[in-house]
DNA sequence: TGCAGCCTTGCATACTTATACAGCCGTAAT
DNA sequence: ATTACGGCTGTATAAGTATGCAAGGCTGCA
């Protein structure tokens, strides 16, 4: 009977909106479908619907709603990176460029990302230069001399 | 304080899982914004953010579950650019950062471009990252506000 | 027939999210 | 300055969702 009412599931959140399992318990019930509330929990569980502002929906494309993102935990240290790839690093104006061996502009970019520095506005990596945009020209100082330090190391 | 707060839990919610508001709280903190669950639930209500197997996860095109069906006219505005791939905008002297969601970066980019406004002398992009060069602070200001809007329609 | 293993479910309850309400703060009009 | 209003927030709590546990029902095997 499960399967049968899966689908059931699926047509109702497909075809209509479905804010709460109590309200999809109530429309399942007038097709003949009598279970609780935990029974639909873990139904909506097994086919990986998700709930947002407009209710229940199928998850998306073939896979699902939201794609195997990687848990945040263990950070590549920008530090490492840097002393890996890293070659040089000038400061202009409100910026930091820093050069990198060939390829290494986008790990590094992307530790430095990580890092989440609030003198970090964004970087833009190309294939060996990395640059930085920081808020100001103090700040930028600021970044310079930390990265040269971990070059330096 | 509210937009960059939303602009921290966009970012934290593409890049990594978010089961649940208390993580997103904890997570939130480490970064400097300390506020407790009933705000957050408020946020992600805003943001239209949607909660699926996989944590939450940032509104999937422009719309979610119930598409309103729209004709495919002409290339994609930028503001819908904006609106699916955005994570944040900052401006830094005569410059504006716009990150966004993985890969998303370039198709802004073009369609900034494509745009032909006045006060935007270039773009750069990199992954997920777009560089707007403006000719001065007013005018940079002038598009981070105008992007902004857009961000947070 | 009796038993073991597995699946599905309901109950009770823990956990998670939403919201009514009230306080605070800044702005605009008086 | 005073008052009125509106936005943002925290507190307390209601509303909604997930899950440990145990019961009941299959199936296969001795």
């Amino acid at each position: 009977m499960k399967y049968q009412r899966h689908n059931a599931i699926r047509e109702l959140v497909a075809q209509s909106l479905v804010s709460n399992q109590d309200e999809l318990r109530r429309r399942l019930r007038r097709k003949g479908f009598e279970v609780t509330q935990a029974t639909l929990s873990r139904d909506i569980h097994e086919l990986r619907l998700s709930k947002g502002p407009s209710g229940y929906s199928l998850p998306h494309g073939s896979g699902n709603g939201s794609a195997p993102v990687v848990v945040d935990d263990g950070p590549p240290s920008l530090a490492e990176m840097i002393e890996s790839f890293g070659l040089r690093v000038r400061q202009a104006m409100n910026q930091v460029v820093v050069g990198t061996v060939m390829g290494g502009a986008q790990p590094v970019a992307a530790a430095l990302d990580h890092e989440g520095w609030p003198e970090v506005v964004g970087t833009v990596a190309g294939d060996d230069t990395v640059l930085v945009i920081c808020p100001d020209i103090r700040r930028a100082s600021e970044v310079e001399s930390r990265l040269r330090t971990m070059l330096e190391s």
